[in-house]
DNA sequence: TCTTTTTGTAAAGTTTACTTTACTTTTGGT
DNA sequence: ACCAAAAGTAAAGTAAACTTTACAAAAAGA
């Protein structure tokens, strides 16, 4: 799965600390998911797309492989 | 979270096996998804809501607990 | 009513998400 | 060059997702 974390994030101009403060995980978490380490629950995905007000397939793509 | 699997399963008049198969998890992971005894991961929101033809945002919602 | 399909659950096991702590590297500002 | 903030990553631990097997209850169809 590709995400658009990072993008999303220097569009709003907000550090990973933020982010994750914001949406209530750790600073790690919100790193590993932006790096593709982990797939996000539900749940933080519907969190990141109200943080940064767009739809969850707009953050969050399926690829071939999954 | 709350979730709207039944109901979009009841439209397309497909049963938990079926969907799960389209889907590529087992039957008891879309029950208990379905009947809100865990969160999925956003990978299977994203297969589900392909299969729905609805964005995830329609079939998974925030709840105040979240 | 009888039979089949569907749904609900449970237990045990494996994998993966997520946490905390901690350290290194990179980036940006002065 | 120096300093501070941000980002990357790693290790160890806990929690939760997901699997398989299995069985019971409910719903649906004949």
């Amino acid at each position: 799965m590709k995400n658009r974390i990072k993008v999303e994030r220097a569009e709003k101009n907000i550090s990973q600390a933020e982010l994750a403060d914001q949406i209530g995980v750790s600073r790690q978490t919100i790193n590993s998911i932006e790096t593709g380490r982990y797939v996000p629950s539900t749940v933080l995905a519907l969190k990141m797309a109200r943080v940064f007000a767009k739809r969850v397939e707009e953050i969050f793509q399926l690829e071939e492989t999954d």
